[in-house]
DNA sequence: AAGTGGTCTAGACCACCAT
DNA sequence: TGGTGGTCTAGACCACTTA
């Protein structure tokens, strides 16, 4: 790509993960924005100095990460976090019966303070650091069924202010992309039952004692980097918590 | 494939997309089985009269959804149940800390029924039809963790003993795939917060009461065919439900 | 040494979208 | 009409496995 193979040196890194690699970086400084279409495959091609084909492979790995979206006779597409993004990738959490539907975001406390050893640990920062904590209640059907306890490292999110957070009209990943330059492109969850405690209890308008489904996300960023953590408790009396294994051919 | 595509007719489905139909038609068929290796990209072009490119792109397909298992210098071969496969794939739940571990598995009941309305809905039979249940206790580092309750349609399972449940060596999968041929490729789980009840209880040695996972499992085919119900009732006192979002690039 | 999958090329032609 | 991604070809060469 950019220097010649050693001759009788067979590349160890194959040339279409190069790319990807050399892609990700261009994304990741910022030169192509979510939503921007990148150069046709034709042009990466002459610019990278490789043929159409290693091209497609290379997006087709980003593309199969949700990092990049294909359109035929378009172009190709950074992702963004819109709603329907966030529906069918993020929100798991569907009704028993019935269409998915999107919840209701009520924010309900946010603060300032220092990370404990668990926030640290899952944020990639040191004890002590300044977080964010954003305690957010979702509503589906109109019936409160999630609290959401989010906590962020303040100094990823410079200026970030509570007021954001009340106005944001689309989802929350929308924010961390149009305002910091943070996408997240992957979480891991965690899931375990747990029960309604006094804190909780009134907010989803349940009796103490009450079975939670608890899940704990890190969500990372392209880079792999932990920006946000977050403690989901659900009622699950009338939804769920989906997963497929292996969506198949 | 077969024919020529009509002039001018620019064929509906691509080429590559007929052939995973036809390799999966194929393997249904019992043609090449699990474990064995499926002939050589180079023939399949060759037998289907499409470039090496093609097959390729179809097998890729294949892989993708484990189906198949590409291994450099050796083969493709049919994905197995292996006890690794089934841990990796189909066993989600992971110590608080420390590895990831195999369960062991007990047999703690076998009985012939007939299908309630739900087992009958989940396993696409009649209200009625025979079914199977099965209920195993899965132990980790020793202690009683998981209470699986399985339902099969027992037409399906032609002289399925509650023997080759118990002596079974490896997976449940395994068998169902060695001696009837039925290979399971995904599963979808809905997950919600339960509590131990008095029959669940005493087997994983909690108090009544004691919230719990529960895992609603239905697992597929290939064709698409349910072939059981799972209900997993998991106590997550020392261990979790994980679930990665997005595997990236 | 023979056979396998893995990478890469340099095109051709098509379907789709914007103008 | 021109540009985009989508499909498909017919090879070449490589890395790896097995015999």
């Amino acid at each position: 790509m950019s220097d010649a193979p050693p001759p009788g040196r067979p590349p160890a890194v194959p040339l279409y993960r190069d790319l990807v690699r050399q892609l990700v970086a261009t994304l990741g400084a910022g030169e192509w924005k979510p939503g921007e279409a990148i150069p046709a495959e034709r042009r990466l091609a002459e610019r990278y100095g490789v043929s159409i084909g290693t091209v497609r492979k290379a997006i087709d790995t980003l593309v199969d990460a949700n990092v990049l979206l294909r359109q035929q006779g378009r172009g190709t597409f950074v992702a963004t976090h819109t709603r329907d993004r966030m529906l069918f990738q993020f929100f798991h959490i569907v009704p028993e019966r019935g269409p998915k539907a999107y919840p209701v975001v009520k924010l309900v406390a946010w603060s300032r303070g220092k990370a404990d050893r668990k926030e640290a640990e899952a944020l990639a920062v040191v004890p002590g650091d300044a977080v964010i904590r954003i305690r957010n209640l979702l509503e589906l059907d109109g019936q409160p069924i999630i609290v959401d306890d989010i906590a962020i490292a303040a100094a990823r999110f410079p200026g970030l202010t509570e007021r954001q957070f009340r106005e944001r009209p689309s989802t929350i990943y929308s924010l961390y992309e149009d305002a910091f330059g943070l996408s997240v492109v992957r979480a891991r969850e965690r899931l375990r039952a747990d029960t309604a405690d006094a804190e909780i209890a009134p907010l989803l308008a349940v009796p103490r004692g009450t079975p939670l489904l608890a899940i704990r996300r890190i969500a990372h960023t392209l880079a792999g980097d932990p920006i946000e953590l977050r403690l989901s408790r659900v009622n699950t009396a009338r939804h769920e918590y989906f997963a497929d294994i292996d969506g198949g051919p």
